[in-house]
DNA sequence: GTCTATAGGGGGATAGAC
DNA sequence: GTCTATCCCCCTATAGAC
């Protein structure tokens, strides 16, 4: 049983290292299998303990799913956006953006595979919830093109579309992006900004 | 029972339109629930029928998934790799490439969505087996962006990184797309085409 | 080609001891 | 905070009648 107060929470900012540690290594089984691939006994398994004992940490297995999920999609925004009110110009700015959110996906791999395929798995209002993060982000985003187009500094025709097409280029990364490949993760970063940057310069 | 023949024969030459019927009913399911979310029973029920009768169409319920991956990976090197070895500019033929894979996902939105989530629900040698079609796509993609900038008509540092970007940016706006929405499917094909050669224009 | 029946196993979750 | 034991349900797949 939890609280009032408990329940009311936000699942990522109870609990302590455990129950990070067990969210981590949710993710990585079900980046692996699938979230419905796994089992409970399966993850306690990893985990060395009994089924049962998992019941103690997360009200049940969706809860682990959000808490995976809202270490992408949460601390995206939290991380991320401050860069677009920060100094340097629209450009400057963009590329500071498209470098981090690559190296965000790069530290967060497990994670950010289980936010980008399992989240439909989570009940409709769970859903929901995390829908309004990765708005906000896209749409803050399409704002700083629209920005940048008004201050001389950027051309587009159309931001909303060209926001889309950024961040799913950027996204898509975390399918292919092998760790001990050609380019290192940083050279990747730098090439995707300035990719970036070239879909809006005049 | 199958006959040796018939194992043989690639799973889509095989069966006619009620195979096809059932493996489009699949596509919708997985893309709503995933592969695992999916059991033989509701697959039987969606398709007016008992979960045993499926096991006379598809050798297991891997079969079905299978052939839905294939809807997408195979029949897309059928249809678009020959662009690129047709007439026109390199630059005439990126952007009837882009339209036509624009196009392909547009009306095979299940089949994309399930082959881009559940390909690792497959065994590794279907897995590996898909793959190989994944890879020729992109591999000639990127061939064609090199010969590009050899005829002096592209500008592009990395081929193979800008045909990951370019695929990317195209495969994701499966995740997005709304048939009613502020763009039609064949605007939006327009306006990635032109993004796709913006990567590329000296 | 479709059915009923069933095998054999795993699923999520809970009760209550320690 | 972890355990054992268990509930009840669903899973994939097969056997064999029609």
């Amino acid at each position: 049983m939890t609280t009032a107060e408990e329940r009311e929470t936000p699942p990522a900012r109870r609990g302590g290292a455990r129950r990070a540690e067990l969210v981590a290594l949710a993710s990585r089984l079900f980046r692996e299998r699938g979230y419905h691939g796994v089992g409970m006994r399966t993850l306690a398994e990893a985990a060395d303990m009994q089924a049962a004992s998992l019941y103690h940490h997360f009200r049940n297995k969706e809860e682990l799913l959000l808490e995976a999920i809202f270490v992408v999609d949460r601390d995206l925004i939290a991380d991320q956006l401050p860069i677009l009110d920060g100094p340097g110009t629209h450009r400057e700015r963009l590329v500071r953006l498209v470098r981090g959110h690559v190296r965000h996906i790069a530290d967060n791999r497990d994670a950010w595979w289980v936010a980008a395929r399992e989240l439909r798995a989570l009940s409709p209002d769970r859903f929901d919830e995390v829908q309004v993060y990765r708005r906000r982000y896209q749409h803050r985003i399409a704002q700083h093109l629209a920005d940048g187009v008004r201050a001389g500094e950027f051309d587009c025709d159309d931001p909303r579309l060209v926001s889309l097409a950024i961040l799913d280029m950027i996204n898509g990364l975390n399918e292919w992006f092998d760790p001990a490949g050609r380019l290192t993760i940083d050279e990747i970063a730098d090439r995707y900004a300035s990719l970036a940057v070239r879909q809006l310069t005049p």
